[in-house]
DNA sequence: GTCCATTGATTAAACGTTTCATCAAGCAAC
DNA sequence: GTTGCTTGATGAAACGTTTAATCAATGGAC
C-alpha cells in the first residue's frame, strides 16, 4: 500500500489558501492573482500533488479516456494482422498528441458495451463494425461521441474514416490490366454490404467494365483475410482457367497467396502476377516485393482521433465520412504479359511439386 | 448530450429502499433478504441502471484498470514488429477473463508516468524496459502491482515473465551444429544488459562452446530487431569468411534478412541457413517457411495478466519469475551441410544480381 | 417478562474534485 | 460619504458511490 494521496486540501493548507483557488490554478479558471499562483505552483511542487481523475470524472464527467473497439481481438484474427497494429499505433499517437488515453477493447458480439457509461467514456473509435450491429445502434443511440474506422454507414450523423477503397481497388485491377492482364482473380475477404471488401469489389469490377473485360461471379475468391486464407485459396484460384494475375484485397492474403504459390513450385510474378492492398510493412520485403495499394495507415488512425476530438469539442467538423488516400505501388510481384501470353494455364503441367 | 445518468439513488427510489441497500445488492455485501434482492434486481433492469465507476474510483481507490506500456508505440518501432501485437492480444484476453480493462500507453522517455496515479490504475504491465531506467526506478518505488515482459530484472521484489530466451538462443544455435554448421553469425538487436537481446547471445555462446566452437566477436552482428535491420545486415553478414548460417534473435529481422538475400540473388537455405526467433504467424508463410525458436507469445500475455492479478490480490503467488517455454521448429530455411562444404563462401562469385 | 442475539434495513460520512454564489477590500465616480 | 464596479479569494454544495455505525423488529433462552 503506497502513503495515503496528497490531495488538494493538503495544497491548499500548504499554500495557505482555500481549495477552490488551487482549484482554480490547476485549470486556469477563476481570477487569482500571480502572486498566489506562484506559491501554490510551489506548494504543488513540493508536495508532488497531482489531481485524481476519479474525483474529476465524478464531478464534470469528463474523462478524457476513449475506447479503442477491435474486432475480435481474442479470437485470435488480429493477432494475425498487423493491420490493424499500425492503426492502433496511429490512434494512439492521435490520442497523445490530444493528451487523451485509450482504452483497448477486443469487440465481442456478446460485449454489453456497459463500460462505455460505467467508465464516462469520452468518445469511441470502433473498428470494422457492420452496418446493423445491434451494438452498433446502441452506441449511436446513446450519442457518445464515435468515429467509426473501415466501415461505410448509411447514417449520416456517424463520423467516418476510410481509405478510398473503391478507388484502390480500381487501381490495383488497373494496374494489372494495364500490364495487359485479362484473366484477373479478386482474393477478397467476405464481402459484406458496406465493408471495405464490398467497396474494394466495386473497384475491381468497375476497372473491368472500363476495359471491357465481362465479371464472372467465380472470379471472386472469398477468403478470410489472412495468411491462412490466402494460402487455402490457392486451389480455387488455379482452377481458374487461364488465370494470369490474382489482386488480392488485402496484403496478408496476398502474401498467404505467395506463401501458397511457393510451396507449390509456381513462381511468382512468372507463373501469376499478385497484387495486393494495404502496404503492410512486411510487404516491400516479401518474396518477391509486394505490388500493393498502399493506404497510410498511421494517418488514418490519427485522423480517427483528431476527427473524434472535434466530435468531442462540438466542433462541427466539416466532413461527417473523410477518405483517406491511396496510393499504387508497383513492385516485383506483377509482370507484364507479353502478347499471346494470355492462354489459358493447365493446372495439370504446374504442378511440379514443392519441398513442403 | 445524453439524458441525465440513473444513479443509485434512482433505483433506490424506484425500489422503495435505501442506496446502501441497492449498493449491498449489487456487491452481494451485507445482509439484505431474498425479496428485497429481487425487488431491487428488477427496478436496476427497469431502469437500465449500471453503476459509475468513476465514483467507486474514488470510494475505493480500485478502477479495474491495468495499464500496459509498450515501448515506443509512437515512434513507429512498433509498427513494424507483430510481436507486440500478439502479446497484447494475449493480454487483452487475459484481462477479458480478470474483468479487468487495459489502458494502452506507449513508452516514452519523457513520459512521466503521472497518469498510473492520476488514474487510480490497479495495476501495470511494462513490456521491455530496461534495468536502471528512471521510470522503472519510480514505478517500483510507488509499490504499484506490476509484471514486466521481456526484461531481466535483479531486483527480487519485481514480477517477471519471460520467455526462456537462453534455452532458445541455445536451440537456435544448437540446431544448426546439430547440422554441420560452423561459422555461424548471430544476428542480434542491441545486447543491454539484461535484455532479452542479452539472453539469447548468452545461449548461442554456450552452444558454441560446448561443440567446442571459438567464439568471434564479430560474427555477432546488431541491428535493430526489424525488417529494416535485418535487410541491412547482409553486407555485414557476407562479409564473415565462410559463414553458413544465421541466427537471428528475432524473427522479424531474420526475415528483413530472407529479403535482403534474395534480393541478391542469394537463396536460403542453399547458400545460407537462417533461423530465426519468436515463431511470428507470418514465419511459416515465409519464403522459405522460416526455422525459428517458438514461444507462445499470446500465453505470455495471458500469464501476465493472471501474475498481476495475484499481485493485486496480495496473493503471494508461487514465483517471481516465470519463464515461458522455447520449442525449436524447424522448417525449410535451414539445411544440412554436407561434408566439406564448410569452405569459405567468396562473396564476390555470389554476386549474380536479382531482379531488383 | 426481561435480556440478548440475529436479521434486515437505514443514516450519514467520506472519497477528491469543480463551480456557483458570496464576500471583503480597494478604488473611482458622483 | 454613499454607490457601484473590479479584483481576489472563500465556503459549501454536488458528483455517485461504499461502508461503518446505528437502529427497529423479531424471536429464543432463561
Amino acid at each position: 500500500m503506497s502513503v495515503t494521496r496528497v490531495t488538494i486540501k493538503d495544497v491548499a493548507r500548504s499554500a495557505g489558501v482555500s481549495i477552490a483557488t488551487v482549484s482554480n490554478v490547476l485549470n486556469g479558471t477563476g481570477r487569482v492573482s500571480a502572486d498566489t499562483v506562484r506559491t501554490v505552483r510551489r506548494a504543488i511542487q513540493e508536495l508532488k500533488y497531482s489531481p485524481s481523475q476519479a474525483a474529476r470524472n465524478l464531478k464534470d464527467k469528463k474523462s478524457r479516456l476513449i475506447a479503442v473497439i477491435v474486432p475480435l481481438l481474442h479470437k485470435g484474427f488480429l493477432h494475425d494482422n498487423p493491420f490493424y497494429w499500425q492503426l492502433v499505433g496511429g490512434i494512439e499517437e492521435g490520442a497523445r498528441a490530444h493528451r487523451l488515453h485509450i482504452m483497448l477493447v477486443g469487440a465481442d458480439s456478446e460485449e454489453s458495451y456497459s463500460f462505455v457509461k460505467e467508465r464516462h467514456l469520452d468518445g469511441l473509435i470502433v473498428i470494422g463494425a457492420f452496418e446493423g450491429s445491434e451494438a452498433l445502434e446502441r452506441i449511436v443511440q446513446w450519442g457518445v461521441p464515435s468515429v467509426f474506422v473501415d466501415s461505410y454507414l448509411a447514417d449520416p450523423n456517424v463520423y467516418q474514416i476510410l481509405s478510398d477503397d473503391e478507388k484502390g481497388g480500381y487501381l490495383g485491377t488497373k494496374h494489372l490490366i494495364d500490364l495487359g492482364h485479362r484473366n484477373i482473380a479478386l482474393l477478397t475477404g467476405e464481402i459484406e454490404p458496406n465493408g471495405v471488401h464490398e467497396a474494394r469489389f466495386l473497384g475491381y469490377r468497375r476497372a473491368l467494365k472500363e476495359a471491357g473485360i465481362g465479371y464472372r461471379p467465380a472470379w471472386a475468391v472469398e477468403e478470410p483475410p489472412t495468411m491462412e486464407g490466402g494460402a487455402r485459396s490457392v486451389p480455387r484460384i488455379l482452377a481458374l482457367q487461364g488465370v494470369s494475375a490474382v489482386f488480392a484485397t488485402s496484403d496478408v492474403a496476398a502474401m498467404g497467396l505467395l506463401s501458397g504459390l511457393s510451396e507449390r513450385g509456381l513462381s511468382v510474378p512468372r507463373d501469376l502476377s499478385v497484387a495486393g492492398f494495404d502496404d503492410l510493412p512486411y510487404s516491400r520485403f516479401a518474396t518477391p516485393p509486394l505490388t500493393t495499394v498502399a493506404q497510410d495507415i498511421g494517418l488514418k488512425g490519427r485522423e480517427a482521433v483528431r476527427l473524434l476530438q472535434a466530435h468531442m469539442d462540438n466542433k462541427e467538423p466539416p466532413y461527417r465520412r473523410k477518405l483517406i488516400p491511396v496510393e499504387l505501388k508497383a513492385r516485383q510481384s506483377t509482370r507484364f504479359l507479353e502478347e499471346g501470353e494470355g492462354e489459358p494455364v493447365d493446372a495439370n503441367e504446374i504442378r511440379k511439386g514443392g519441398d513442403g
